[in-house]
DNA sequence: AATTTTTACAGGGTTTTTCCTGTTTCCCTA
DNA sequence: TAGGGAAACAGGAAAAACCCTGTAAAAATT
C-alpha cells in the first residue's frame, strides 16, 4: 500500500505552507513524485501537462485570480481523471457541500496531522475518496436540513384536496383537466387555486409550481 | 468504551435473524440491555415504553403492516432520541438514502461481520453516527449524480438569451415584465417562449418553471 | 335546533399565455 | 456580393389563467 508511487501536484497561494507540504508527503512516503507546484487555478491551468497527469491534485480554496471551486471545475471538465483533495482552513458545510457536489475526493483542514494527510493520499488512491468523520456528518446534516425544510412550512394549513390541487397543478395540465382528475367542477378548481394562492402567498401558477418544488411539496 | 450500557431495542420480521443478533450483541458486551424486539412498526409503537427508551434501535426496512420507512419517520416523530441503526438486506442507493434523509444514524448490510456490528453501536453511542465507506460512497455519488443531472441535459442547445428567459420566466413576472427587463419587445419574448418549449421539450410555462428547477437551471 | 363554516359551484369579465403566420434587419459565409 | 440563417419584431386570435361577486348544500359548532 504504502510503496505506491502517487503522482501530486499541488495548488496553494501561501508559499511556506506549500513547501512545507511538499516536505511532509516526501517524509512521510518519498516515493511519491511531486509533479508541480502551484499559485493559484491559472497556473495550475498552465503548468498541467496532459502527459503527465497527477494522480491526486491537492488544492486550496481560497486563491487569487482562479479559486479552488473554478479550478476544481476546469479540471472536471479538461481532465476528469485527476482526483483532488481539498486541504483548506475553510470549513463551513457550504464550501464543503459544494466542493463535494463538484466531485472532489477529499476535504482535510490545514491542521490535520501528518499522518491523516497520509491516510488521505492512500485512501484516495486505493478506494477513490477519503471522508472523514467530521465531513460524513457535514454530508449527512446538509442533506437531513433540505429534508427538514421540505416539510412543515405550510403544509399544516392546507387540506387534502387543496394539497392534491397542488400536486396536479405542478404538471402541465390545465385547469380543466385537473378538475376532470379531480372529479369537480372547473369552478370548484377555481376556488382551489384562490385559497392555495393566498395561504402559500404566491400569485400565479408558475409561482405555486416553484414554491411547491422548492419546498419539496412535490417531486 | 466498551464497557457502556446501551439500551437496544430490534425490529425485524424475521424472528431467528432477531434472536441472532441479540444472542450476537450479547456475546460482543454483555452490558448492553435489550429493551424489546418487534416483529413489525406497529409492534414498534405498542411495546416502546416512553419512560425507559431504547438508545439504539436496529430496524428492519421491510416489515409486514407498517415498514422501516414509516416506522423511522414515526418514531422522529414521537420518540426523536432514539437513534435507528438499520440492518437490512436492502443496500441500493435509493433505499439508502431515502433512509439517510430520514434520520437514521447507520445503514448496515445484514451479512457483515458480528465485529462491524459492535462497532457500529459504539460508534453511534460516542459520535452519534456510524456509516462505512460504502454508505458514504453512496451519499456522495447521490449528490452527485444530482448535480451532474443538473448541468448538461439541455444546457447545451441553449443560448444566453435562452437561458437568460428562463431564469425570468421561473417567477411570477408576466412575459409583459420579462420584456422590459431584458429590453426586448414582448414579441421577442414570445420567440424564446416557442424556441425554448420545443427545446426543452415542455407544453407550458409551468412546465417549464417544473423543469428547469429539476435540472437545477434555476435555484 | 340554530348558526357558522366549509365545500362546491356559477356568471361574467379582464389579463395573460399560447399559437400561427409573417416581415425586417443583421451577420456570416460561399 | 448574393444568399442563408438567426435575432428581433408584429398582427391577430383562441385558449387558459386569473379575479370578483354571489349562491346552495353539506358539515361542523354551539
Amino acid at each position: 500500500m504504502s510503496n505506491v508511487k502517487v503522482k501530486i501536484a499541488l495548488a496553494d497561494d501561501h508559499t511556506l505552507f506549500r513547501k512545507g507540504m511538499i516536505s511532509l508527503i516526501q517524509m512521510v512516503n518519498n516515493s511519491h513524485e511531486i509533479l508541480f507546484e502551484a499559485d493559484n487555478g491559472l497556473e495550475v491551468q498552465q503548468k498541467i501537462d496532459p502527459l503527465s497527469l497527477p494522480d491526486i491534485m491537492l488544492m486550496d480554496v481560497n486563491m487569487p485570480v482562479l479559486d479552488g471551486y473554478a479550478t476544481v471545475e476546469w479540471l472536471k471538465l479538461h481532465h476528469p481523471s485527476v482526483k483532488v483533495l481539498v486541504v483548506s482552513m475553510i470549513q463551513d458545510e457550504e464550501s464543503i457541500m459544494r466542493m463535494i457536489k463538484l466531485g472532489v475526493k477529499g476535504y482535510l483542514s490545514k491542521d490535520v496531522e501528518p499522518e491523516e494527510l497520509k491516510n488521505a493520499i492512500e485512501a484516495i488512491v486505493s478506494k477513490g475518496f477519503y471522508y472523514t468523520d467530521y465531513i460524513t456528518g457535514k454530508l449527512v446534516h446538509s442533506l437531513q436540513q433540505e429534508e427538514a425544510y421540505a416539510q412543515r412550512d405550510a403544509l399544516i394549513l392546507l387540506n387534502t384536496k387543496e394539497k392534491e390541487f397542488i400536486q396536479l397543478a405542478c404538471s402541465e395540465f390545465t385547469y380543466a383537466e385537473i378538475a376532470q382528475r379531480m372529479n369537480l367542477s372547473p369552478k370548484t378548481i377555481d376556488g382551489y387555486r384562490l385559497s392555495v394562492f393566498e395561504k402559500l402567498g404566491v400569485k400565479s401558477r408558475v409561482g405555486l409550481a416553484l414554491y411547491a418544488l422548492r419546498k419539496g411539496m412535490v417531486r
